[in-house]
DNA sequence: TTAGCATTCCTAACACCGTTAACAATCCTG
DNA sequence: CAGGATTGTTAACGGTGTTAGGAATGCTAA
């Protein structure tokens, strides 16, 4: 009586097929261009198959979001257990994390919704020079009145990048962490600002 | 023969509706749920008009993420106007970009292209916690190594934001960065590891 | 073997979206 | 007042996510 057990693994094979498929089109064409109808047609199903085995367009996206966190989570771990030294772990783990990112973008851009509405269109943003100057030109007096060696422009990019990364963060993330934000931003400031002192 | 003149008062009294509108609608549903016909509808003229105006609903898009970034860098001048010190002014302009996204939540989603995909869905991601837990677990080891009065909580979002906003902004912006990129995570990891030695 | 039932699956639609072609109405110019 | 430019409309095209209803299939039990 293996009938409804072969139902079974069909039915799975057509779950796992829906996955695969729409993955391959997003590696082909990105998230945005993901759409249930082109995914019956790649499985050579009629639309209302898929909404079987799926509730949602979200939830296709919801299994590759928790995929991704999985992967990350092993990789980081795997950085991890290279070394005993927390600092050591520390460094390992930012170095998978962001390797991770860049080898799996995909994955990624889903992870923290990462777009598309201003990745291209940033080009045309002239106002995006005003900014860089204008937080280039204090950095800039910092390391000269430091006699610092280092390099304004990667100081700028530190910079930016830890408030947009802790904007985007919070931005996603629960509210009523008022104080906790203002004391990361103000441990930043901290470790940025000595950072010129070497 | 004011009539040309008049005409061109009335096209940008419509245009200036449109984004009014847009603006509302955007306040008060969100960018997703902005659309060309919501638009036309409000301000009761039919969608082509619309395309008289604006070349694509991108171009309306855009019109909103100059105006963002013409205010942010207004409000990043003033900051900096406020001291001569440059340490001073590094400070003051990152509070105030931090106050700029959380005030005009809409202008920052935006600009930076922070969507919706995630913002609910990762209340639902059970794999962050697993993350949490394994960046954590050294931060905390190196507080007491070094009988720091570093909160480790704070630490971990210290580090997990700098991550986040270093791809994120890497990801939107131009490629062939690979070398500034790697200096500034080394450089952000030495910051954030010296930080430990207070 | 066949009648009936459950599951599987598809057709077709609904309500949206951005965009545009073709046409009607308006208004100014000569 | 005729003609032409401007302005605005209707209606469609192709796309999206989603779902109701019914047809076809395959299994079960008489």
């Amino acid at each position: 009586m293996g009938i409804a057990e072969r139902r079974q693994r069909q039915r799975e094979g057509v779950r796992t097929s829906i996955l695969d498929t729409a993955w391959r089109i997003v590696g082909a064409e990105g998230w945005q261009s993901l759409s249930i109808r082109k995914i019956a047609d790649a499985i050579e199903y009629s639309v209302p198959v898929i909404y079987d085995h799926f509730e949602n367009k979200e939830a296709i996206l919801q299994e590759f979001t928790h995929r991704g966190f999985r992967l990350l989570n092993e990789q980081l771990k795997a950085a991890r257990d290279q070394f005993s030294d927390p600092a050591r772990q520390l460094e390992a783990m930012a170095y998978a994390y962001w390797r991770f990112a860049f080898d799996n973008k995909e994955y990624y851009q889903l992870m923290y919704g990462l777009g598309l509405p201003t990745c291209e269109a940033a080009k045309r943003v002239p106002e995006l020079a005003a900014q860089t100057d204008l937080i280039l030109e204090p950095i800039k007096a910092l390391v000269s009145a430091n006699d610092s060696k280092a390099d304004p422009f990667l100081k700028f990019h530190t910079f930016l990048s830890m408030l947009h990364g802790l904007i985007a963060i919070n931005m996603a993330g629960n509210p009523n962490r008022e104080e906790l934000n203002m004391m990361v931003l103000k441990d930043f400031l901290e470790s940025f600002l000595t950072g010129f002192k070497s």
